[in-house]
DNA sequence: GTCTAAATTAAACAGTTGTTTGACTTCTTG
DNA sequence: CAAGAAGTCAAACAACTGTTTAATTTAGAC
């Protein structure tokens, strides 16, 4: 196979298999699976309806398809904060969490479908994405952040206690975006500019640190009230 | 109008109604207001499908009567903790926790609708159906959040700041309910038993309440962090 | 028993859904 | 140039959507 000619196939046909995809990952994002219609995202995609059958198979693969790239564009943005052993625990969470919010808050090219792909499955779990979700992206996230809260408590808690602090650091990265509606009809409407979502962060970020310090070894030892 | 006539004739139109109504409840809280059909409904309820318009108007009156009953079942449940000015805020907030994170994670009869017509409003909002929730109940309780935080840190904090303590505690509270699916992809599934959401209940409130101490006037003062 | 209003019913309406078919064009390869 | 694969297309499929119609049954009032 030549490759000019064969890059040239490929080309034109990945071409409508991408805009297939780009227009599927906008719809899907927008409305879930289950109200996303075939023949919206071909119309989108300038595209015959037969098209999804042709490249993906189904509507249901075209999904699968949408949600691989979106869970790769995700794991390809900035990379993620970890801790070593010389680094100071605190600084690190504090990095992390200003990490974890601008992935989850911001809303660039860079990852503009996982967002709300992740919102609609965990109201409307779809058999398969969320596990590779889960897997690929929410797994390596938690075990980084249970790592670090390990380091700035300074010693082993009961599995519970510990997997609770670990994801009330989670619940105060990713509430922001998961209750964005509500935030905003409450009136306090989620920031969206880098510096807006750094500003927030640095504030969660110290009350997890102080929160966390209640279940260091001295804490514990005068009840978890402070002595000073 | 004789009594007993009158009481039998409503009766039987509001047995259909009622079935309808119920029906509708669990159709619209399992699937969402889009995915949910009115035959679907209609055949749970022994009922025809033309009585969603005889005794509703249309589909989206039907789901706004549905919700006007979960948000009256969520909001005559456990009655809410307030903070008295003799009290002690941190034990409020400890109450108040506790009261959140059952009403949010508990599901029994009192409330069977509201968690999961929540998050799919959450998701994919339906005019009127969502600010009305939010004037009725979201409202009342980020507000009293907002008296205990505001209590607990002792003095006037930046709105911003003070707002973003507020919905962190709001997240500690909310998140085991919204990240259901993800937590128990995680090995972590959230506490079903009243037991069991009290315990997660005092962790997180003790996290939060140590949390907020890094803003009192005192914490301010050395630059947050510990002076012991 | 008659009259009337309330309640229920089956059937049809005009759309939409995902999927499939078979003919058609485009392009590469021999 | 010819064979054939790759891609595209309009049209139809059966199933489903919310809504509406008009006929029918039910039940209480006089």
């Amino acid at each position: 196979m030549a490759t000019k000619s064969t890059f040239a196939q490929f080309s034109a046909a990945d071409e409508t298999r991408d805009r297939l995809l780009h227009a599927a990952g906008e719809e899907f994002a927008r409305v879930g699976f289950e109200a996303a219609s075939v023949r919206a995202i071909c119309d989108a995609a300038d595209a015959n309806v037969s098209a999804v059958k042709y490249y993906f198979g189904s509507k249901e693969q075209l999904y699968l398809a949408v949600w691989a790239v979106a869970a790769e564009q995700m794991v390809s943005a900035e990379p993620m904060p970890t801790l070593a052993d010389a680094d100071d625990p605190r600084d690190t969470l504090r990095k992390f969490v200003a990490w974890f919010m601008r992935l989850v808050l911001t809303e660039n090219e860079s990852h503009p479908w996982a967002g709300r792909l992740l919102a609609h499955e965990t109201v409307t779990p779809t058999p398969g994405a969320l596990d590779m979700f889960v897997q690929h992206c929410a797994g390596p996230i938690k075990d980084e952040i249970s790592r670090i809260v390990r380091a700035v408590v300074g010693r082993r808690l009961g599995k519970k206690t510990h997997d609770d602090l670990v994801f009330g650091v989670i619940a105060l990265c990713v509430n922001a975006k998961h209750s964005r509606e509500i935030l905003t009809l409450l009136g306090h409407p989620p920031p969206t500019t880098r510096a807006g979502i750094n500003r927030m962060a640095g504030t969660l970020a110290e009350f997890a640190i102080r929160g966390l310090d209640g279940f260091t070894d001295q804490a514990s030892t005068n009840g978890g009230k402070r002595s000073c």
